[in-house]
DNA sequence: TATAAAATGGGGTAAAATCCCCATTTGTGT
DNA sequence: ACACAAATGGGGATTTTACCCCATTTTATA
């Protein structure tokens, strides 16, 4: 009688795990791989500063696993993951942040990320977390958890009202906005109105701290 | 005829330099760690997540070498260099930050950080940084030179400016604020357009996105 | 197709911010 | 004593923001 051998069961136990890491901070994103790559079971296929380089590299050889942080110049992360979740349906995504709040972890879960690691996890969690998600596909953690437990909670932006959230994050008044988007001051002023609501701010100056403080625009304004 | 040996003269190239690292990203911090304790010389005496927690591990056996974030809670890289320059002269302070700009820069410098080191940099720079500052007592990179280079074209606000410009950051109405300072609406208004003038802005919006993505403040708001 | 949610925008008001003008006082250094 | 920067603040104007009211049209979806 024939028995298929363990190994063949369990073959990912052994087997090496491709990644690739797109942080934009040199530093850290060099010692971060060079910790990974202490477990051996961990093989770097690229590293990438923003999302287009990202994708350029890996466009014909996908690893399995991509680390992407969110706040990047150029092609942040939520830009980045959205489009790997559309043309990588099978790479694994990590979404990583040094804004471990809800409202960001909800928006990389949304765009698509596997899982959420902060930069206050200890190595050891960025580690479960890749084999894990290797593994079983996901991985829950507290931030995954507690995003989720939230979620019902969060105010949540309209289509329209997230756009002008955009641009009342810049450096542009009602009327600059209202020409931008082809429409009235009125209508501007309205859906303000509804995302000061939503946000519990009452003056822009807050709700400009409050994004940029919660990276809920992921590259620099 | 006695000839001091060169081990004498050298002695700094095989001694240990003692370093601490204060930054608030745990993934960071201890992945830093882990890359720098790779070059032999090095060894880390304490690791501290924010200012307080660094001066109080350090207060009775202080390293040679600290390195320290800009941007962190609690304490901030500002303060906590200012703190340290006063009470431990002789430890040299390499500041950190992800915010490369002339701005920062020439805060840390001011406040006595003896270099400046940026998160988009290499990890041999870092450790070129630490036994250059050990065994010269300064270190010049880019950074520095760029930062002395700008320094004259730079604007400089008065201590008082300084005082409403943070304040601007915050969500306060100019009326909120002169109550704070007890000082007339009228006399913040007139700084305030000073501290527009000298940083070319001319909405409080734009100030505030100026500040946060330079990291002119090093906490959050 | 009924119904709800989203998007549009007009009217009006009060507060806040922006930008000038000007003068006086206070402090620092020469 | 003099010069000069820093800090103070009044007067006055326009623009922008903030916050209500209301109604209509468009879009999604059950």
């Amino acid at each position: 009688m024939f028995v298929t051998p363990l190994h063949e069961y369990y073959s990912f136990m052994n087997a090496t795990i491709t990644f690739a890491v797109c942080d934009d901070h040199t530093l850290f994103r060099k010692t971060l791989i060079a910790t990974l790559l202490n477990f051996k079971q961990l093989s770097l296929l690229t590293e990438a500063q923003n999302g287009k380089e990202l994708i350029f590299k890996i466009s014909t050889n996908p690893p399995h696993i991509i680390i992407v942080d969110i706040r990047m110049p150029g092609m942040d992360g939520y830009e980045t993951i959205t489009y790997l979740k559309q043309h990588f349906p099978d790479t694994k995504i990590i979404a990583l942040s040094g804004y471990d709040n809800e409202y960001a972890i909800n928006m990389v879960l949304e765009k698509g990320a596997d899982t959420f690691i902060s930069k206050n996890d200890e190595p050891e969690d960025m580690y479960l977390a890749i084999t894990d998600v290797y593994e079983k596909g996901f991985h829950i953690n507290k931030w995954v958890r507690e995003a989720k437990r939230k979620l019902k909670h969060l105010p949540k932006l309209t289509l329209k009202e997230n756009e002008i959230f955009q641009f009342l994050c810049r450096d542009l008044t009602y009327g600059q906005i209202a020409e931008q988007l082809n429409i009235s001051i009125k209508t501007v002023d309205r859906h303000r109105d509804e995302i000061f609501r939503k946000f519990n701010v009452n003056s822009r100056t807050s709700l400009i701290i409050f994004s940029l403080n919660n990276g809920l625009t992921g590259s620099a304004l």
